[in-house]
Order: structure tokens, then sequence, then C-alpha cells
DNA sequence: ACTTGACCCTATAGTTACTATAGGTTTTAC
DNA sequence: GTAAAACCTATAGTAACTATAGGGTCAAGT
């Protein structure tokens, strides 16, 4: 199949799959006479994997980690292991982050009724200090 | 006071101050004979304003806005309001994915004990699918 | 055979909020 | 006087795409 094809069925836009090709995420496919890219279905495979992994928010650059650790079947799977506790370290981080920042604009907002002068906003006087 | 001086007082570094007066942030300072910037005491709360907000992860255009309704003190306030409204809303959105990350990632994780060969590993059996 | 339109190609610029150089000028201290 | 420290502008890099610009290829219809 062609590029648009391939980019209808796996839902991921063209310049995506070309951007992916580029960065080593999909192997290189085969190209007709007129320099199209021609794919074959195990592509699929490898932009399903690249699109569960982006899902999870893993960075281009470990998703290639991964893929050349699933090249290596019979290594230990401990760096995989590795690699995902980061990820959720990472996530936990974002979380009590977002966490403060909620308590934060809630508590702004609260000073607010929308009724009032920027003057007397409670949110400006909050931003102020 | 120079930038070097703003910046260690204000904690912000010197190409982020230059940034946000190129960004229309900060207003723009007097210069020496020798074309440094010459700040005076007010830039530091309008720097402190900036900061306040960018830890509450505002856009520098969000910013940008807030401080343009802070200099129509007589308005109504309902346009601050709505600012941070649309904040949150945006922050409670990526805690809801970021919910649905961590429950996916530490499902993934439970399944590897890391005492496997990559060819076995739940993790990438997970990803995979 | 010829044209039209759909599809494809590469290369480049734009996005956000900075950070980091490169290459040069000014000030300050000795 | 000179050397270091501080400053200046302009430009490129970051992440993961998206969007053009300016072409080439291919299938269908006339
Ligand atoms: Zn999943
Ligand atoms: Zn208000
Ligand atoms: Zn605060
Ligand atoms: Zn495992």
């Amino acid at each position: 199949m062609k590029i648009g094809e391939l980019s209808k069925t796996s839902g991921c836009s063209i310049q995506t799959i070309r951007y992916y090709e580029k960065e080593g995420l999909l192997s290189e496919p085969e190209r007709t006479e007129g320099n199209f890219r021609l794919y074959d279905v195990t592509v699929l495979k490898q932009l399903e994997f690249v699109k569960h992994c982006r899902s999870l928010d893993i960075s281009l650059i470990d998703i290639k980690r991964l893929i050349d650790l699933k090249n290596k079947p019979e290594e230990s799977c401990s760096s995989v292991n590795a690699l995902i506790a980061q990820q959720l370290a990472l996530v936990n981080k974002r979380m009590k982050e977002l966490k403060a920042l909620k308590n934060e604009l809630q508590q702004m907002a609260s000073t607010c009724n929308s009724d009032n002068t920027i003057e007397g906003c409670g949110i400006i006087k909050s931003l102020d200090s």
C-alpha cells in the first residue's frame, strides 16, 4: 500500500509517518519506480507500536530504545522495566505539579465573582502578590 | 540596575528577561550610553507578575492579555475570570489524561518482574497490542 | 495522445518557551 | 593600559509534530 492508505488505516497523518521514518522508528519502505513509498502490512504493526507508546507519552527517543530492545528478544527485559518505571515517575511528578496548579487556580477563581472591576478583582490581586 | 542584577534579584535568567521584553511582557527599559539596559524597580513587579503566571502554566500570550487587562482597571474583570477558568479547564483535562496514563503504565509495570527475556516480557506484549 | 485531478515527493518554516552559542562592544578593576 | 566581567544582537537548537512551497507521478476520462 502507498502512504495515503497507510495513513487512513493507521490514523497517523502522512507527515507524521514520514517523520517517524526519518527518526528511525519505522523501517524504510521499498519505493515504486516513481519513488513512491510502498508498504507491506508489517509496517502497520510497527506503527501501532509507536502509536501505543506515544499514547503513553513515551518520547520518540525512548520509543526507539524500546524498538532496539525488541530486536534483542533473548536479553533481559530489565531495561524495558526501567524505562517504564521512569516514565511512571515522570507522570507522577507531573501529576503532583498539576494538582498544585489546580489548587492555586481554584483558590484564585474563588476570589472573583466576575462582578467587579479589574482594579478590584481578586484574581489580579493574587497574581500581583 | 542592569540586567545581571535584575536576573539575580528575580531568579529569571538574563536571556529569559530579554525574551520577555521582546514578547512585550516587560516594558522596554532605558539604556545607558553604551546601550546597556537600565531598569528601575517597577520592572521587578512586572517580572514577578509574569513569573507568578508562568508558575500557573499560563501561556505567554495569555499573560500578555492579562497585562493588557491590568492596564484597564475600570473595566469588568469577567475576561480575567474567563481566562483563569479556561486555564483551570486545561489543567483538569491534562489531569484526566495523566491519570489514564498512570493507570495504564502501572498495569503494564505490574506484568513485568524484570526477571525475564524481552521476548517474554509482559510490558512489550502490552505495547504490542 | 492529452489533460485533469488525485496522489506523492523533498525541503523548509512554523509552533512554545525558553536555552545556548557566536561574535562583538562596554565597563570595571588592577 | 589591559584584562576580565558584563553586556549587546542575532541566530540556532530543543520536541513532536504540522503546514506550506514547489515540484513529480499516476490513473481516469476525452
Ligand atoms: Zn494502551
Ligand atoms: Zn474578578
Ligand atoms: Zn502563586
Ligand atoms: Zn519485563
